[in-house]
RNA sequence: GCCGGGGUGGCGAAAUGGCAGACGCAGCGGGCUUAAACCCCGCGGGUGGCAACACCGUGAGGGUUCGACCCCCUCCCCCGGCACCA
């Protein structure tokens, strides 16, 4: 043992500054010290297979390089770190692998600006990240470091598309998309948040091209059905909402007077409500404005359909603004095929083309947009479901006896909807039908930097996917990538002009770059087998790792990244390329870490906490353990700057009551108690650790410590308790404070590491203690506290209640009604 | 508007039916120091009281219970998501 040389050298050397500093807890030599002998060790190497040990995979989500990492990383990645370290000591084989999200805007706006070229750029944010992140200390694989943004892997996220696109999953068509003018691409509909870019928060428009789609909505079913999935209940939710199943019926509408043209759709969830249809509504985009305006309404529903498509998104949707003017009358009728009536057919804007089938019946009586539109137009209001007693001038969407509606009359709801899909299937016109609000997924980018489509469209034979075997489709260095609202790639000559993989003419390679979140789609399926030059991933490694055990990550990712990884991976199972239907068995989301202000993190608020100078002067371990020790993990919160001074006074009291301990001495009594605490926070600190709570754990090793602490300042200690006490508190701190934890296991004399240590078992008998202090209370409010044994009987409890003074006058004259006992915790006596 | 999450000391928080405020920050008092910093010890919800102690106290109001921060009902506020999806 070390110790006892070290206390001695600190106390002769009390007059030199230098050597009293020598006794300090110093964690930036001793930081340096071992992640240098980790990394030579290959310490966080993760074979696929271990003899005697099953397999773990955790994860915590990649970084975009941006430059820096910021205080978000390490709040996202060092608790995430620390689950990993418990379960690896816990004696899982565990596999934490780390990379970078590298294809996106930022690198290639950082190059317009700059004058760097985007792959230089990344390349060195890369760099400089995979440093600050090995200063973090975690347990990161970097032998098996992915990069999106290398040939290596693009070669796969191509690979991919080729797949999807040989399944029917990948389409091109021409669409209205949303074009952000200030990053000069179209965004997918999750991109885009209030009618703004998410990147850029600028207001988005409608523009029509041709796009390519990956069919997710082929998968809205299955996506849906996530109630099993051990992920957090708001996450799943948010999915399903995004997702957004509703079931009804869609039928067809004949127009009145033109036997040429064969009618529209319409989706309904009400078909009960059809009797009360009053009009009908097309999209102002639908195909058949054209066909059914009168001359007299013409110039009106041009007007009208030309305002619509100038209108941003923003406006369109908001439900301010004058009602008269969001709608125009076509001069046509359709007929309600429910009562052969005719109904006018108007135009809005409050109906969607890219929903359902871009056109509804509308009936004002049940539904309020309906009902607003009516009144605006003044069209008439027919009730079809009975509202309750006293409902007033407004629409009803509950439930009710149906009303006017012939043959559905008396029904209520649900029994007259089935009754009205049946009819319309009896006749031939209409059919139960599910829609979806989630739509496909629009993954086309006019950038340059990102994964090029690989597609070659060639004059004789369309479409042909590029042949495995030509991947990957370089993205070509030497290109003019400012934005022109063309795809950058279209520059250049030599990307574009290709041969036909199948007839050897002339071809034009699409130019068009993937949306980067399909890049992040199967990151996950990557790491097991990161250097695979044949597959994506081989049988062997999926086998070993996939799914995912432990995925963390922000929630911001629910609708986005969560649900398209999803897609991958049922895609993947059904080429039979990995086990299990879902990629992530646990998903965790973590809080989001604010400015000291409360407010986000940005620098033109000025509120950014740099974590390299937290590093630096507090160390790693102490700004890990300060981050886990803020408050629960999934709350997030701000960022206290100066409340890190009581990690750092915690770790360098540990390192004192364990560098230089009291006196040693052979005291078994005297010792239990130290036992007792040590083995009852051993217990806490496990389930807390396995429960993600890291706060209470760090709480937890504070209260042992200052019990160490009490325990030394007495001066001596009972050598076994002191030892047995300090072996697991090191221990246990290994998973939040790697390094001042395998320096202190050093220098307590043990083997290396402690990273390879196995998680102590607590001793169940010593997380009991001989008396606890119980609360006495008479009619609910406590009046004393009398210590007794935890499992001592009732009567003994009450005995010495009783024996309380302030217990006895409140029971004198009155009669005990009922007695409660709670062994261990109190006693009320309950009088009148 | 709809759907989630939350509201506890000056601050971050703990306790999820059993002693409210563990642990930590800031603060106050004391020790060490020529001094300051570091460090160490103590105090620490409010009101009254010298004190023992009493009363009040977990956004507001009501309820269930021997007992409620915790469960139920009504309302207010904050944060996140969705928002003409027929």
């Amino acid at each position: 043992m070390t110790t006892e040389s070290q206390a001695s050298e600190s106390q002769t050397a009390e007059s030199s500054r230098d050597a009293a500093d020598r006794g300090r807890y110093q964690p930036g030599p001793i930081e340096a010290k071992w992640q240098a002998r980790w990394e030579q060790d290959d310490l966080y190497h993760t074979p696929d297979h271990v003899p005697g040990k099953q397999n773990r995979y955790h994860l915590t989500m990649f970084p975009y390089p941006s430059g820096d990492l910021h205080v978000g990383h390490w709040f996202a990645m060092t608790p995430s770190d620390a689950l990993a370290r418990y379960f690896r000591m816990r004696g899982w084989n565990v596999l934490f692998p780390m990379g970078f999200d590298a294809f996106g805007l930022p690198a290639e706006n950082a190059a317009i600006k700059g004058g760097k070229h985007p792959m230089a750029w990344t390349s060195a944010n890369i760099d400089r990240m995979r440093g600050q992140m090995k200063a973090m200390g975690a347990m990161f694989d970097w032998d098996r470091e992915v990069n999106t943004s290398s040939p290596d892997y693009y070669q796969w996220t191509q690979w991919w598309f080729v797949q999807l696109f040989k399944r029917g999953l990948a389409y091109q068509k021409k669409a209205t998309a949303n074009w952000c003018p200030d990053c000069n691409t179209t965004l997918a509909n999750e991109q885009v948040v209030d009618g703004r870019c998410e990147r850029s928060d600028t207001i988005v428009v409608q523009r029509e091209m041709e796009q390519w789609f990956f069919r997710i909505t082929d998968y809205a079913e299955e996506l849906l059905a996530n109630e099993d999935l051990d992920w957090p209940e708001h996450v799943k939710l948010m999915q399903r909402n995004w997702i957004g199943r509703s079931e009804g019926a869609e039928f067809t509408m004949r127009i009145q007077g033109r036997d040429d043209l064969e009618g529209f759709r319409v989706f309904t969830t009400r078909p009960d409500t059809a009797f009360g249809m009053t009009f009908a509504v097309l999209a102002p985009e639908h195909e058949l404005v054209d066909a059914i305006t009168t001359p007299e309404q013409r110039a009106a529903v041009d007007e009208f359909v030309e305002r619509v498509r100038r209108t941003n998104e923003i406006d369109r949707l908001s439900t301010e603004g004058a009602l008269d003017k969001r709608g125009v009358f076509t001069g046509a009728y359709a007929i309600n095929p429910f009562n052969e009536q005719p109904v006018p057919i108007y135009l809005a804007d409050y109906v969607l083309t890219s929903y359902g089938t871009g056109a509804i019946m509308a009936v004002p009586a049940q539904d309020e947009r309906d009902w607003d539109f009516a009144k605006a137009y003044d069209l008439p209001i027919v009730r079809t479901v009975t509202p309750p007693e006293g409902w007033g001038d407004e629409a009803y969407t509950g439930d009710g006896p149906a009303m006017n509606s012939q043959w559905l009359d008396g029904l209520m709801k649900g029994e007259a909807i089935q009754k009205a899909i049946a009819w319309l299937e009896e006749q031939g016109i209409g059919e139960r039908k599910v829609n979806y609000r989630l739509r496909d997924w629009l993954i086309s980018r006019q950038r340059y930097w990102g994964a090029p489509i690989p597609v070659l469209h060639c004059e004789q034979c369309g479409i042909v996917p590029v042949p495995e075997d030509q991947l990957p489709v370089l993205l070509p260095e030497d290109v003019e990538f400012l934005p022109t609202g063309q795809s950058p790639l279209a520059l250049s000559e030599a990307f574009v002009n290709a041969t036909c993989p199948d007839c050897g003419g002339p071809a034009r390679r699409e130019t068009d770059t993937m949306d980067t979140f399909v890049c992040s789609s199967w990151y996950f399926m990557r790491y097991p087998d990161a250097h695979n030059p044949d597959a994506p991933v081989g049988p062997e490694a999926a086998e070993a790792w996939l799914p995912v055990d432990q995925y963390t990550g922000g929630s911001e990712h629910a609708t986005m990244h969560l649900l398209y990884a999803r897609f991958f991976y049922k895609v993947a199972r059904d080429m039979g390329l990995v086990p299990g239907d879902e990629p992530f068995t646990r998903y965790y989301s973590q809080g989001q870490i604010l400015g000291p202000d409360g407010r986000r993190m940005s620098k033109s608020r000025g509120n950014v906490v740099a974590p390299d100078a937290q590093v630096e002067k507090w160390g790693a371990d102490c700004f890990r353990a300060y981050l886990m020790f803020l408050g629960p993990w999934d709350q997030g919160g701000p960022y206290d700057v100066d409340g890190i001074v009581g990690v750092y006074r915690w770790l360098s009291r540990v390192w004192a009551a364990i560098t230089d301990p009291p006196t040693l001495v052979d005291a078994p009594e005297a010792g239990r108690s130290l036992l007792i605490d040590a083995h009852s926070t051993l217990k806490k600190v496990g389930e807390d650790y396995e429960a993600k709570r890291f706060n209470t754990a760090i709480a937890a090793m504070m209260e042992l410590t200052n019990t160490l602490q009490k325990a030394r300042d007495a001066g001596e200690a009972d050598r076994a308790a002191w030892n047995d006490t300090v072996r697991l508190l090191i221990l246990m701190l290994a998973p939040a404070c790697p390094h001042v934890a395998e320096e202190l296991w050093d220098r307590t004399g043990g083997a290396y590491s402690v990273h390879l240590q196995e998680w102590p078992a607590f001793d169940p008998a010593l997380t009991v203690r001989d008396t606890v202090e119980i609360a006495v209370q008479v009619n609910g409010k406590v009046r004393a506290r009398v210590a007794v044994a935890p499992d001592a009987p009732e009567d003994v409890a009450r005995a010495a209640a009783e024996g309380e003074s302030n217990v006895s006058s409140q029971l004198e004259g009155r009669d005990v009604v009922r007695v409660i006992y709670v062994p261990g915790r109190l006693l009320n006596i309950v009088v009148k």
